[in-house]
DNA sequence: ACATTATGTTATGTTTACCTTACATTTTAA
DNA sequence: TTAAAATGTAAGGTAAACATAACATAATGT
């Protein structure tokens, strides 16, 4: 499963789920699900975010093994 | 716009568009239409798509300007 | 030359990312 | 303490990712 560190980020640089929505061109709402990781975003929203938060993709998004 | 270098590298790794489709879990028509840039796949697919291929995601998809 | 495998491409369908709106709750600041 | 800002969450809609199927052409090997 995906996980990733766009909410711990995103906090390291005091951004709003509402100015990190702005800076990517997407909704507030849409932040808050990847944060809750109940989707997989685009790699072109990925890219964006990393930009921002000043990490690699890799950094910010990873598989991991399901848990049953 | 979302650039990627899918084919170069998977050519480098002889993959046939069925070979790394069956690795990554997806057809190999979603691998053509990600080569030719048709869309821009799930940060989950990329990163599948980086590890088969042995690059990090930032090295295999990035974002240029758009010309006009 | 022929068979096989790989690729290009198009059409149709399903799933899911993402949007809009809305309201409740929590956190922050005056 | 009260208003404002931020966050959680949920419903309903649209668009795009991805699947399936099909057929044509190109490339590869015998």
């Amino acid at each position: 499963m995906l996980k990733n560190k766009v909410k711990e980020l995103r906090a390291r640089h005091s951004y709003s789920q509402i100015h990190l929505a702005a800076l990517t061109g997407v909704t507030r709402q849409t932040i808050g699900f990847i944060e809750k990781g109940e989707f997989s975003p685009s790699v072109t929203l990925a890219l964006k975010l990393s930009q921002h938060l000043q990490v690699t993709v890799d950094e910010l998004f990873w598989l991991e093994e399901e848990k049953n």
